[in-house]
DNA sequence: CTCTCCCT
């Protein structure tokens, strides 16, 4: 495009009808909000509209991007308008890349170098504007950003211009955090895009249908498809439908994600050479990070993965779930870039209305220990005292200031120290920073920045086919030696990916301004991530899975031979639910490596504990490191107190039915039960209360016991007795007793098993001659009688023994005296003789 | 039995 060209095509941009407005509210104030449509042209315009203003009195504009690529390209356009090259009036700025010069008056940059900008010059003193663009996306980095930029501009900056740009922002909130700025609207140049909803039936596969509505649209349509899918999985799935179905001649099958090398991304990307019509499978890196000129027919199946970060395990993992409406209108909006276009959406009308709006920044499922540690280095402990529109989550920012604490970033209180500002200035996550410095004193820079540089980067290793990927980073640090010397790639490399590899651990080693300290011994691997990882140091427990010292568990498959290492550092993790958590990347170490570079963290104690195969108290001497135990060796005399509590742990877990509940203990307890139930100051005999309360009724026993056989020596009769103490005790022998003398003369133990229905199981015979029913309680509560036949079976339950001996009586009379014919049936039973034998003697 | 995307 000619310069005249470009100038024409802007001229035509709805952008340009809001200029004036935006100019305006700049100069009568100093913040405001552009809401703007993509294809309005805000990126190149705006920035180049304020460059002659006067309040800038000589300061630049700085404006934020979030991706490396946008920085760069938007610099080369806004260049290329002014008809010069990047770097002399508008330059940019990203990691590892800037063009800028002392005449630069626009930097465009990516969101972390504001954050850089920010803590060497907290004032931002060369600086006349900052323009956020694409806030909607609400990247971490972004919303750190203004925050900052936001308390430089109150304490320090009044004069500071704030701008922030977006697609699709609910405007109100922002601008109310920038103090109730103007907003001001514009709207986009889009061309039309049909919306289709078109959900799978019932029972089939989404992967199925989709490859179905690809069929089907692209009979229909023209242009090439792009298709929206939550991973790699879904992807391989999608494409081994559509080719077991036949690919039409003239179509081609692009997959696109980012693990993907590169010259098959580009293959997605570019028009197809032979001029076939493409089916894109992609993830959601096709829905703001790369654009794909010649789509006309977008499928969306609805579905997006992405990574959150567990509070509670201090471990990331991938969850899949449905996307928001913003994501969705975004994906839309690519079938009409070109051209008018059509959308078909893989979900019901009805699942439409129930979507989320749109996507949860990210700073609310992130892993916060970079925020921490940008804030620590600001001079700010506490986040709540800031401009957020939405606060950090407090517990994954505890879990980031933790690990900052054991990293050495910052002290008890919260306060950076010098090593954490040294940590902030590397610009890496924490971790790496923190492995960084201690690699320079052992003299393995070289190593740690490759290894850096790996975790930093996407993996360059591609799994073979069916072959279980391999986790092991030193082939990955291989693969960048063999890279490095002699330019070549082994096979499953991706050769872009070596070459920011290289770049990269370069640039850290640079940085560190350390004496290059040669490549380092690649055995040594496991040893520096574990000054990264401290708390995903791991000990094998055989068969692939191992403890981590955080007391988590993560496995391996078994067929990687790192599978078999002793103690291993797991650098990358996925941690499935539930389930064991998967090892992505890790390193073996060696166990002297741990001990020597981890001494101060290793701890000696004697534990003692209740031992399940052993069923008894175990006393151990052990070396841990967190919750793993290097060592352990039989500890001679425990002390007695931590022996008793150990037996009430082992009780506690396998439950009161290790103590010896004899006939009579058993029936004690619930008759205290019934007690408790009748009034709630007598305590409550139920498991849970009873283990609950273990150390105020078993604990005074449990002195020289050690295991089950002793347990099962206590008496547990005067135990509950004691529990109770004399008085009640006394009462309750009178309301609710043991046994029941009965007109036979036997005493007969009351069955208390059901307290609100305690039973009195008795030979019909010995009950002659009793008018009533017996009862407890001081004669509140009835009996419930179990009349028994000579054989101890039940002939009847009843609580009304008077009716039972005018009524039932009779009945059951004819039945026993057929069958038992020796023994005594009366025809009156109320004078009848009780008898425990055949016949009264 | 398969890892989403991006950045200092």
């Amino acid at each position: 495009m000619t310069k005249d060209m470009v100038r024409e095509k802007m001229n035509e941009l709805p952008i340009r009808r809001v200029l004036p407005e935006l100019l305006e509210r700049m100069r009568s104030g100093t913040s405001a909000v552009l809401v703007a449509e993509p294809g309005a042209g805000k990126t190149t315009q705006v920035p180049l509209a304020f460059l002659n203003e006067a309040w800038l009195s000589g300061r630049k504009i700085v404006m934020l991007e979030p991706r490396r690529l946008a920085a760069r390209s938007a610099a080369e356009y806004m260049s290329r308008m002014l008809g010069e090259q990047p770097g002399e009036t508008v330059g940019y700025r990203v990691r590892m890349d800037s063009r800028t010069s002392r005449r630069t008056k626009i930097e465009v940059v990516t969101e972390g170098i504001l954050t850089r900008m920010l803590q060497s010059d907290a004032g931002l003193e060369d600086v006349g504007m900052v323009i956020f663009d694409e806030f909607h996306e609400r990247n971490l980095q972004g919303d750190l950003g203004l925050a900052l930029a936001l308390e430089s501009k109150a304490v320090l900056r009044e004069d500071l211009r704030i701008l922030v740009m977006s697609a699709t922002l609910e405007a109100e909130p922002v601008a109310a955090l920038l103090g109730d700025a103007p907003v001001v609207n514009c709207p986009g140049r889009q061309f039309p895009v049909e919306t289709v909803y078109r959900p799978p039936a019932a029972g089939s596969a989404l992967e199925k249908h989709m490859a179905a509505v690809i069929r089907e649209a692209s009979a229909g349509h023209p242009g090439d498809v792009l298709a929206f899918l939550p991973g790699k999985g879904e992807i391989r799935k999608v494409q081994a439908e559509l080719e077991s179905g036949g690919v039409p001649a003239g179509f081609v099958i692009r997959p696109l994600y980012g693990q993907l090398p590169q010259k098959e991304q580009d293959a997605a990307v570019q028009p197809d050479p032979e001029g076939r019509r493409k089916w894109i499978l992609a993830t959601s890196i096709a829905e703001t990070s790369l654009t794909i000129d010649g789509v006309r027919i977008v499928v969306d199946s609805g579905y997006m993965r992405t990574q959150l970060f567990s509070a509670r395990t201090g471990m990331p993992y991938l969850a899949t779930d449905r996307v928001s409406r913003a994501s969705a209108d975004q994906r839309r909006g690519r079938a009409g870039r070109t051209a008018p276009g059509i959308a078909y959406r893989l979900w019901s009308h009805e699942t439409q209305n129930h979507l989320r709006s749109r996507n949860a920044p990210e700073i609310l499922q992130t892993d916060l220990a970079p925020l921490a540690l940008e804030l620590a280095a600001w001079g700010v402990q506490n986040p709540a005292g800031m401009a957020w529109l939405d606060p950090p989550p407090e517990a994954a920012y505890e879990r980031g200031r933790e690990l900052l604490q054991r990293l050495g970033a910052v002290r008890r209180d919260g306060s950076v120290t010098d090593k954490g500002k040294r940590m902030a200035e590397i610009g890496l996550h924490p971790r790496l920073s923190a492995m960084m410095l201690q690699a320079e004193k052992l003299g393995q820079s070289g190593l740690a920045a490759v290894l850096a540089a790996i975790l930093q980067e996407r993996d360059i290793f591609r799994s073979g086919a069916g072959a279980p990927p391999d986790s092991d980073i030193r082939s990955r640090v291989q693969a960048v030696r063999l890279w490095e010397q002699k330019g070549f790639a082994g096979p499953n490399a991706d050769e872009a990916g070596l070459r920011r590899i290289v770049q990269e651990s370069r640039y850290m080693q640079k940085q560190l301004e350390a004496e290059l300290s040669g490549p380092g011994d690649i055995e040594k691997s496991g040893l520096l991530l574990s000054f990264a990882y401290p708390d995903r140091i791991g000990q094998s427990r055989g068969g692939g899975k191992f403890l981590l010292t955080s007391g988590r568990g993560v496995e391996l498959p078994r067929e990687q031979p790192l599978s078999r290492a002793a103690y291993v550092t797991v650098a990358a993790v996925d941690d499935k639910k539930g389930a064991e958590g998967k090892i992505l990347l890790a390193a073996p170490l060696s166990l002297e490596d741990l001990q020597q570079h981890h001494r101060e963290d290793i701890v000696e104690e004697t534990t003692v504990d209740w031992d399940p195969s052993l069923g008894g108290v175990k006393a151990r001497r052990q070396v841990c490191l967190g919750a793993i135990v290097l060592r352990e060796s039989p500890a001679g005399q425990p002390p007695a107190e931590a022996v008793a509590q150990a037996l009430l742990d082992g009780i506690r877990a396998e439950g009161l039915g290790l103590l010896p509940w004899t006939k009579q203990a058993a029936q004690l307890r619930q008759r205290l039960q019934l007690m408790h139930e009748a009034d709630p100051d007598w305590p409550d005999m139920r498991d849970d209360a009873l283990l609950s309360r273990l150390e105020e009724w078993l604990l005074p026993y449990l002195d020289g016991l050690k295991n089950r056989s002793d347990l099962q020596k206590l008496q547990l009769v005067p135990i509950l007795e004691q529990m109770v103490g004399w008085d009640k005790k006394t009462r309750l022998d009178k309301e609710v007793p043991t046994h029941i003398a009965v007109p036979s003369g036997s005493r007969i133990a009351v069955d208390y098993s059901d307290p609100k229905q305690p039973v009195l199981a008795v030979k019909l015979q010995e009950m002659f001659g009793l008018h009533e029913t017996p009862k407890i309680g001081m004669g509140r509560i009835p009996l419930t009688l179990h009349l028994l036949s000579p054989a101890q079976r039940p002939v009847q339950i009843t609580s009304d023994l008077a009716s039972f001996w005018k009524h039932g009586y009779f009945e059951v009379k004819k039945d026993l005296k057929g069958r038992y014919p020796k023994h005594y049936w009366p025809d009156d039973p109320l004078e009848a003789i009780p008898t425990r034998r055949t016949r009264p003697q």
